[in-house]
DNA sequence: ATGATAATAGACCGGTCGGTCAAGTCAAGG
DNA sequence: CCTTGACTTGACCGACCGGTCTATTATCAT
């Protein structure tokens, strides 16, 4: 095994755990270091600053993301209903192990670091908003086929597909600020409601 | 002008507005009192300690809040309709306002606190919890009414004012990403589809 | 006027922050 | 064998963190 990439991904590993489960600000590189277990030497060997990692942390998340449950809820021979349940019960599923874990629901990291630095960083927030893009797309796409098979009235997909997907980060934040998963599970199935017209 | 209440509020005013555009752990207690024009044996004198200057915050915002276009946009003589719709309005103009003024969206200082500290503080988290529960509260006596009106058909108050709850949250989280309170119009209207039926 | 108390001032504390750096280890290539 | 360059080590930096402390000033009832 190749110690470079070993020591850079238990790097990127740890600092992603951190993170989402505390907050950008609250973590500091040498609890980084010491928790990957590696000096602060080699932290700076392979990126260049904090701000660096947390950018890398992202894209690492959500490569993750989007080859695990996105990839797997989305799937295309899925219903679209089905798969708004499946990202729902994903989302539930998610939340609920991190919990009975650690003890505390961590909820999206996505959403936990746009809140704290997008005022602070464009780059990062221009990056937050990549991930939330291709997010939206999904969901779009989704409704798009649905419309299509006549499964769903004519609606603004794109509006109604972000629509989607800020409800999804509005149930994880008000669980994890209730710190239960089950708000997931209640309020998950109303995304299925929403819906924006066309205008005309 | 009573003096103390003039450097405490100066403080709690100056402190609240950096959480708000900010976050708390960007924040320190010698900016806020820079801020305030105020020495920090001061500061101590008033609040015992940065979380429970965070605590009074809370408060302090909530009760503004709360007496502010909570109270006007909930007001008993608007349609149970209108009512949604001015929520979505206010939260809108707010944004708005604030970002022609600062250059950002700072987005809801309650949704901001209940990420960033949540998993690290219970009190703070219960507090947070309390604001949400009143603004719930408010969508349910809402439908309530126009479900008592027969403007609405049945449906679960409770749970469908929390996912009205939660929604009004998620699109001020993805407009704040965007930095573009445009999101919270375009998206905002949705809300009134919103329904989760009794269980039975 | 005096004594008690509230409020203000600002130096100071240990600790931690993100980040730097010089010195060294080590494996691969010539 | 020697050089090169990626990687690691850990001491070190100034700045800033939240918080404490002593001294001083302003306010008020007696």
């Amino acid at each position: 095994m190749n110690p470079d990439i070993d020591t850079r991904s238990r790097i990127l590993a740890t600092a992603r755990e951190m993170f989402h489960g505390r907050s950008y600000a609250d973590v500091g590189i040498q609890e980084i270091c010491d928790g990957a277990r590696v000096q602060k030497g080699s932290f700076y060997h392979f990126f260049p600053s904090k701000r660096d990692l947390a950018m890398a942390v992202i894209d690492d998340m959500a490569g993750d993301w989007a080859h695990g449950f996105v990839a797997e809820a989305f799937d295309r021979n899925l219903l679209p209903v089905e798969r708004l349940d499946y990202m729902i019960d994903a989302a539930y599923y998610w939340q609920k192990a991190a919990k009975d874990i650690e003890g505390r629901m961590p909820g999206c990291l996505f959403g936990n670091l746009a809140l704290e630095i997008s005022t602070r960083d464009d780059v990062m927030r221009a990056k937050l908003n990549a991930v939330f893009d291709k997010a939206k797309d999904k969901f779009r796409i989704t409704l798009d086929e649905a419309v299509l098979a006549r499964a769903l009235p004519a609606m603004d997909t794109e509006a109604t597909a972000t629509a989607m997907l800020a409800y999804l980060e509005g149930i994880i934040l008000l669980a994890k600020s209730r710190n239960d998963p089950d708000v997931i599970l209640r309020l998950g199935p109303a995304i299925k409601t929403l819906r924006i017209e066309l205008k005309h």
